[in-house]
DNA sequence: CCCATCATTATCGTATACATTTCGTACACA
DNA sequence: TGTGTACGAAATGTATACGATAATGATGGG
């Protein structure tokens, strides 16, 4: 029996499951949760109106996407990043990013191509009025959306495991606090309508050019970023609203 | 639903739930289960002596890694393996084994080269009893290792789901019907065996190598076995599923 | 004779109560 | 003062009851 009264509280909704399951991805591509930390069923449950069963059911699900990992007895956790799992990143990266925009210009449908267009002008819409989060979500569906036009059904779970902590590693990509930092959001986007124009006319070979000219240009900004491991807080409490008092 | 190994032991257990997991993975590997057959949780849980709630936390773990699939209000059922993701299976198995071989040269541990070896004698032993299901388990089993040596949190996910279906597609492999084919298994264990000299060695690039014949040599094989889809059949007419193995 | 609609039933989804494990804290003792 | 132990609170894991939804079969009309 879920009171109104409170006003953190979220609509129960018909699939609220769904809606628990986004909002937590959004959080942790954001690092609005960040990584490493602690997950509490009971909160959670009560936050978004849910019991704890299909809570459960919602964290056992982020986990096979990578989100986050499970520990028997002892809740689950943000899948942090630490230095031996950065390593393999940016190993694995170019090669899964190039193959799926090969894959991805080969198979493509209009329907996605069109899906992929209209990301890309939400995402400079959100660069040009300086929102961190929704650029770097835009960027992550963007990329996302490249994945599901490879079809490929062997391929997505890397590559959307690799999505999950560049989008987190590129946080302060989409906060450009210079001039040329700022140049460098807008190169990135530029990079992305080449990327779709190849796509478009199914020239795989560019495409995949493209990709690791895409992967270069960020994998300078992202190393810097790397930390040793997450901020050791004791209690991730996930204060989305700044008014109700703890 | 096939009435697989009638060992369904009531005994609860401290950790049912892992054992009712690999049992799962188990029947799916070795089709036992067939794709695309439909999975009751009333009757999984009575039978591995759970309650419905744990057994559909087993439930959604197994649709995490890839073994089956669950439809809202329709239940879970094994993944299928139909032409559109074989044609994506056959393009991507190369690539992946290929780089997890040669990241697994590089940082393999002595440890896990240990209990490489240990498979290998087990999967050698399952061809010579001829133990169909253990020799295709063993080299379920044998390749996984590989995939944790390579130590790529990023590329598992992806080679484990390839191997999934390849170990289900090889089925047929590990019931030879004639010398040649008995002679191709033994070809391919001791492909398996240079692999394990080329990894203790760290030699990646012979790793890779290996791999890709080794790929090559099951590839036609598994060609033939691979079907418009699972047998849509309702009654109990399993029985033709695995004598008639074209 | 075929098809559509509705009632029945089985199965899935959710809530809640209970059992078990873990972690923090206090306290006794060396 | 440091350490070990025991207790208690809180969180996780499990079981069961109930509600919701989709499949199934029957029945009536076209």
């Amino acid at each position: 029996m879920p009171d109104m009264s409170d006003s953190a509280k979220q609509r129960p909704g018909p699939n609220g499951k769904q809606a628990c399951a986004e909002e937590l991805r959004a959080g942790i591509l954001t690092r609005a949760i960040a990584p490493g930390s602690d997950l509490d069923e009971t909160e959670l449950a009560k936050r978004h109106g849910l019991s704890r069963t299909p809570l459960r059911e919602v964290l056992q699900l982020l986990s096979g996407e990578g989100f986050i990992t499970l520990q028997p007895n002892r809740g689950a956790r943000v899948s942090s990043m630490d230095f031996a799992v950065m390593r393999s990143f940016f190993q694995t990266a170019p090669l899964i990013y190039a193959t799926a925009a090969r894959l991805a210009a080969e198979n493509r449908t209009i329907q996605q191509l069109d899906e992929l267009k209209a990301t890309q002008r939400v995402f400079r819409k959100a660069i040009q009025t300086g929102d961190g989060a929704a650029a770097a979500l835009n960027n992550h569906r963007f990329h996302a959306l490249i994945g599901e036009m490879a079809q490929n059904a062997y391929l997505m779970p890397s590559l959307n495991r690799l999505l999950i902590d560049h989008t987190r590693l590129g946080q302060t990509f989409y906060h450009p606090e210079s001039g040329t930092e700022r140049m460098l959001v807008l190169k990135a986007a530029d990079q992305h309508d080449a990327m779709i124009a190849t796509i478009e006319q199914r020239q795989a070979d560019e495409a995949a050019e493209l990709t690791l000219q895409h992967w270069d240009l960020s994998r300078d900004r992202m190393a810097r970023y790397v930390q040793p491991d997450p901020l050791p807080l004791k209690t991730a409490d996930i204060t989305r609203n700044r008014s109700d008092a703890l």
